[in-house]
DNA sequence: TTGGTATTTAACCATATAGTTAATAACCAA
DNA sequence: TTGGTTATTAACTATATGGTTAAATACCAA
């Protein structure tokens, strides 16, 4: 596995269902039954995403009673946003894009 | 596996030999042994991760003569960005996010 | 046509991921 | 203490991932 902080982040971003519970989430904390509700898959399919999460420093669990409320925690997500952002002109404007790309055909080509 | 495209784009930049080469490529165009150059992992396995980014989106091919060039594609990386600036105010400012877990921890208490 | 360089594909292996059902744990309430 | 609710863990299955070596493909050059 790779355990390095950001290809955690990553891998953690990279299946619907764990970015569906941070979209909850990020509306308010949420016991794992309430994150549970809106899928078609068993509480320990949830519980395994959740702990995926948890690893990757997404989200703190607390336990109250027979309850774990879980809360999302963003931290994790300014590595990402930082590593996207290096990349930036490559996707932020299209005509920069075109630019570059007949730059660099030019110094190919000739 | 979970095929749509920002699962897609996630999950191909959730390893480090691949942003590296992305990162590499950000300075130019570059052919499959140039990329593997800094690896000590056989082309075999770099041809493997180019096939990941291909279908990612996030880089194209062209063959001359026996070289592949690979370029950067960056166009996925706007929906991976646009999904993380939906949670901006969870990472992006310490004090604000203070803020936040107090007034969420308000309500709870009380 | 023979060989060298560049790259991909095939076959294989070990481990990880994403799900299942069943068992277990932790707690509340009657 | 018995039972119901909440959640996690265990055991299992199927498939994906990330690597290997060896074979195949594609092209150039002598």
């Amino acid at each position: 596995m790779n355990d390095d902080a950001l290809s955690n982040t990553f891998a953690a971003l990279a299946d619907p269902t764990r970015r569906g519970i941070l979209e909850r989430l990020s509306r308010g904390n949420a016991t794992v039954s309430e994150l549970a509700e809106p899928y078609e898959m068993s509480m320990a399919a949830i519980s395994k995403h959740l702990k995926v999460l948890d690893n990757a420093g997404l989200i703190s669990r607390t336990k109250e009673a027979q309850w774990r409320y879980c809360r999302f925690q963003g931290a994790p997500l300014k590595g990402a946003n930082d590593w996207l952002s290096k990349y930036e002109k490559f996707w932020a404007l299209q005509l920069y894009q075109l630019d570059e790309y007949l730059k660099t055909k030019d110094m190919e080509d000739g």
